[in-house]
RNA sequence: CGGGGCGUAGCGUAGCCUGGUAGCGCGCUUGGUUCGGGACCAAGAGGUCGGAGGUUCAAAUCCUCUCGCCCCGACCA
C-alpha cells in the first residue's frame, strides 16, 4: 500500500515485477537469501491454482501422497545424470542432534530418489500397476540467481510421479499431464502456452524425454511453467523398480515425473499485470469482486452498508469469492487504486444514488477509466457478474495471444532470427543438433525453448547451419 | 564468481564531493473536517546513518577492511 506510481512495464521490467510483487502483498524478502516469505493474498492465489489442478489430476485417477523431505546422499548419486544435474544446487545437512551424521542427507530438490525408493518396495506385481501419485510440497534449490516467485532458493510446487508397465503407458501418461498443464493454463490462467518436447541439453537430469509449456512474458522473454518427464527405465533401474509381467517375467517399470511450481504466479504476473498493478484471471483470482462502500455521514452510511452487504450476500450464494472493503478513513479513490494493485478483477462500486436507483456500479480492472464501468441494476446482479467475470477471464486471453502472435516471428535467415528473439519468440527450422543449439544461444542469448507439438509440417533448412531440418523450435530468451 | 548500482525511521529518499545540532515525503498515533478516482489541517511517536577498525577536538560525511541487498552474465522450474 504505496501512494508512489510503479515503474511502467515497458521501461523496467524487472523493477516493475518486484513492485507488483511487493506492493500487491504477494510475497516479501525473508532473511535468507533467495527465500521468499509468501504472504496470505499470494498463498491464495496459489491455493486456487492448487486446487484447479489437483481437481484434473483426481479426475485422471492420479492420489495424493507424502514423502520425507530428506533424502540420503545416496540416493541422489544412484542415477548418474541425476546427480550431475542436480549436485551443484543442493543443500546438505552434515549435523544432527548435535552430531556430525555419518551419511549427510540432503534437503530434496525433487523426489524422484527418494519416491523410487518407496516405488521398489510397494509394486512387486503388473498388478499393482500404474502406481499414480502426486505430492504437494516445497523443495530446495541453491539457485545462485534468485526472483521473487520465478526462482526462490526454496518454491512450492507439486510432483507427480508414477511407474507403468510399459513405455507407451508413460508415454501416453506424459502426454496426459502435459495437456492437463496446458488446459489449466489457458482455462484457469488465461495464458496462451505452447506445449513442446525439449531439446536433450534442456532435459530433466535423469530423463528421457521432457515436454513443458512455454508461455510469453510482457517483456517478450519465455517461461517455462511446466514440465512432463518420461523417465523412461533409468530410476526404474538405479532403484530396482520392479514387476513381474504376465509371463511370469521380472521387469523394469517405466516412470514418469511433472510439476508445476509456484513460478507460474510469477507467470500471471508478467503475463497479465500492467502499469497499475496485478490483474488477476478472475478464475484464480482470491478476489474475484471487491465492493467498494461510498457514504459522506453516518446516515448515508448506514443504507449504502445495509444495501452492500444484501448484494454480497447475493454474489456469495451465487458462488463468487467477493471481499467487502470496509475500512474506515480511506477514501474510495484510494480504494480504488489499492485493490486495482492487488489485481481484483472486478470493482462493485456502491454509493448513495445506487441505493436510490437500486443499481451499482460496475468497474473492469483489465478496462482502465470510464471504458470499463458500467452501470448494472441490483436486481440479477449475480448473473450480471458472472457475466462480466467470464469476459474478463476471456479477454484476458485474448489479448495475452495476441501479444504472443504480435511478437512471434517465423524467420527463415538468421539475421532475422537475431532480430526476432531481440523482442520476442523465433519459430525456426531447426536440424535437431545441439551444436547448432549453443552457438545460437552463444551469439543471441535465446534457448531452444520447446519443438511445438504442432508443428507445421514439410521441411526446411536449419535456421543456423542450413542443413535440412524436419522440424520448427521455438528459440527466445528465458527466464 | 565476473561487471554495475546501493545500504540513513516501517517504506522511499536528501545530506557525503568541501567533517561541526540527521532532514524531507509516505505510512503510523491522536483530534477535527472530508469521502463517486490515490483528501486536508493541527499536534505527536519513531534513528546503533549495514558492521568493525582507523584519521580527527569532532565522522552519515575522509581512509581501510568486512557484511548484506538489487540489477546484468554464468546455473536453473
Amino acid at each position: 500500500m504505496s501512494e508512489q506510481k510503479l515503474p511502467t512495464r515497458s521501461e523496467d521490467y524487472s523493477e516493475w515485477y518486484n513492485q507488483v510483487v511487493l506492493r500487491a502483498e504477494l510475497a516479501d524478502y525473508a532473511p535468507v537469501r533467495g527465500c521468499m516469505i509468501v504472504r496470505p493474498y499470494g498463498w491464495a492465489l496459489w491455493e486456487n491454482i492448487t486446487a484447479a489442478l489437483d481437481r484434473r489430476f483426481k479426475a485422471t485417477g492420479h492420489v495424493n501422497a507424502a514423502f520425507p523431505l530428506l533424502i540420503p546422499r545416496s540416493f541422489i548419486e544412484k542415477e548418474k545424470s541425476h546427480v550431475a544435474g542436480f549436485s551443484p544446487e543442493l543443500a546438505v545437512v552434515t549435523h544432527g542432534g548435535g552430531e556430525e551424521l555419518e551419511e549427510p542427507l540432503v534437503v530434496r530438490p525433487t523426489s524422484e530418489t527418494i519416491i523410487g525408493y518407496a516405488y521398489s518396495k510397494w509394486i512387486q506385481s503388473y498388478r499393482d500397476l500404474p502406481v499414480l501419485i502426486n505430492q504437494w510440497n516445497s523443495v530446495v534449490r541453491w539457485e545462485l540467481r534468485t526472483k521473487l516467485f520465478l526462482r526462490t532458493l526454496e518454491f512450492y510446487w507439486q510432483e507427480g510421479h508414477t511407474a507403468h508397465a510399459t513405455l507407451e503407458e508413460a508415454e501416453a501418461e506424459t502426454s496426459q499431464m502435459l495437456a492437463i498443464y496446458a488446459d489449466f493454463a489457458v482455462r484457469e490462467a488465461a495464458i496462451p502456452v505452447i506445449p513442446g518436447r525439449k531439446s536433450i541439453s534442456e532435459r530433466f537430469a535423469g530423463a528421457d524425454q521432457t515436454y513443458s509449456i512455454e508461455a510469453m512474458m510482457g517483456d517478450g522473454k519465455a517461461l517455462q511453467s511446466g514440465t512432463s518427464h518420461n523417465l523412461g527405465q533409468n530410476f526404474a533401474k538405479a532403484f530396482e523398480i520392479r514387476y513381474l509381467d504376465r509371463n511370469g517375467v521380472l521387469q523394469h517399470c517405466w516412470t514418469t515425473s511433472w510439476g508445476l511450481s509456484t513460478r507460474f504466479v510469477g507467470a500471471i504476473i508478467m503475463v497479465h499485470g500492467d502499469d497499475q498493478g496485478l490483474i488477476l484471471p478472475p478464475r484464480l483470482a482470491p478476489f474475484q469482486l471487491v465492493i467498494v462502500p461510498i457514504f459522506k455521514n453516518d446516515e448515508e452510511k448506514a443504507a449504502v452498508l445495509a444495501n452492500a452487504q444484501k448484494v454480497r450476500a447475493e454474489l456469495v450464494d451465487a458462488g463468487i469469492r467477493v471481499k467487502m472493503d470496509e475500512r474506515e478513513g480511506m477514501s474510495p479513490g484510494f480504494k480504488f487504486n489499492d485493490w486495482e494493485m492487488r489485481g481484483v478483477p472486478l470493482r462493485l462500486e456502491l454509493g448513495p444514488k445506487d441505493v436510490a436507483k437500486g443499481s451499482v456500479v460496475l468497474a473492469r480492472r483489465d478496462r482502465p477509466g470510464r471504458e470499463g464501468k458500467s452501470f448494472v441494476p441490483q436486481a440479477g446482479i449475480a448473473g450480471a457478474v458472472a457475466g462480466k467475470l467470464e469476459e474478463i477471464q476471456k479477454s484476458l486471453f485474448d489479448r495475452a495471444l495476441e501479444f504472443r502472435k504480435a511478437n512471434t516471428a517465423e524467420p527463415d535467415d538468421y539475421e532475422e532470427f537475431k532480430q526476432a528473439v531481440e523482442k520476442g519468440f523465433a519459430l525456426s527450422w531447426w536440424c535437431g543438433s545441439g551444436a547448432c543449439e549453443e552457438k545460437i544461444k552463444e551469439e543471441t542469448k535465446a534457448t531452444m525453448r520447446c519443438i511445438p507439438l504442432d508443428q507445421p509440417g514439410g521441411s526446411g533448412q536449419c535456421v543456423y547451419c542450413g542443413q535440412p531440418a524436419k522440424e520448427k523450435g521455438i528459440f527466445a530468451r528465458a527466464y
